[in-house]
DNA sequence: ACGCTATTGAACACTATGTTCGACAACAAA
DNA sequence: TTTGTTGTCGAACATAGTGTTCAATAGCGT
């Protein structure tokens, strides 16, 4: 990511065995459940090694969260979301979409994966924002958030199901759900 | 509760004592900080007397929480989801309420919340749930779940708010978001 | 072969969990 | 008041995970 050369790629290297045996182990038993000594025993690292590189085990998670969510979300620079894309980059990441977005990955990611949303959210009806204030943009407030909500429990429960309905079944449905807001 | 009676009202007046204790801390400090030695020496109870009546602070919670949305959610018996209902209670009970609910509520309560509402609301469409099947089933499912979580997020973010906006605004604007799913 | 740096794993202090048990307090019934 | 039952107390204990430290070693560029 930020040295993509440089002497020590082994650093690189033992990041992303630990990263691989946490995302396999929180698919086996859940985030909150795993221990420090599961990661570094399943990515066979030392536990000095691990400490040197993270603080504890909710750092690990977001530091690989926030490349994750720049690959889902801000691929589309400033304008509308782009669900099929969404929808498509957690097909394509199967394992990590699930491991970051489903029902074992702990309400850490879930918080951060809907403030992502959300954030996106506001930047989209900026202008509806702005054009309201007291009250209704308190209630607008509550819709988007709700909104966030909703987006966010499609995808995961998507991810979580068999992923039966294509990406561009999911990609409508959320639109739809989307333009509820245009009132 | 169980036995309003009995020659041992101690119990229930330890476990109240218990209750209130984590219900300060979890306003305080966020659910998963609070310790059982938290919780034991904010009510003044001895170590072995919580862990005779609860196996672990997750059990407390959930004790609690079955009584409680039982208040909020199942006062009406079968029918539509009484929205003025749910919100007048978590106003008058607004401590409590922002413990389950509030951000610093752990994600246990929230997936159990949500349940409930999404167990509501298929109850709610059921008819609709009979009449399609294969992706539409599917699809409906999703909605609703979305729904859940969509209705879920007006209430914990109306409780974390200042509850600016009032019961009746709050009912309405959840009654809106149910209303979408009539397509 | 040399030197730098990453990794290793053992040892350690610390914090929290959940159990056990003997002593004590509350209370009801005799 | 005495007796028996049951709830509570708190200290002691075993267990498990956390995060730190450090000397030894392995990997790799030069």
């Amino acid at each position: 990511m930020e040295h993509p050369n440089k002497q020590d790629r082994r650093v690189q290297r033992t990041k992303q065995l630990l990263w691989e045996a946490f995302v396999k182990l929180i698919l086996e038993k859940g985030y909150e459940a795993v221990t420090v000594q599961d990661i570094i025993d399943g990515a066979n690292v030392g536990r000095s090694t691990f400490y040197s590189h993270y603080e504890n085990k909710e750092n690990l998670l977001l530091g690989a969260h926030a490349h994750i969510s720049q690959l889902f979300f801000n691929d589309s620079p400033d304008t509308k979301i782009d669900f099929q894309l969404i929808y498509r980059h957690a097909k394509e990441n199967r394992k990590v979409a699930k491991a970051i977005l489903g029902k074992r990955g702990g309400d850490i990611l879930t918080k951060h994966i809907k403030e992502v949303i959300g954030h996106k959210l506001k930047k989209q009806f900026s202008a509806e924002m702005d054009a309201v204030d007291g009250k209704e943009k308190e209630r607008l407030t509550l819709k988007l958030e709700a909104l966030a909500a909703a987006l966010h429990s499609l995808l995961a429960n998507w991810i979580e199901s068999n992923m039966s309905l294509s990406v561009r079944e999911m990609a409508d449905l959320s639109n739809g759900f989307l333009e509820t807001i245009g009132h």
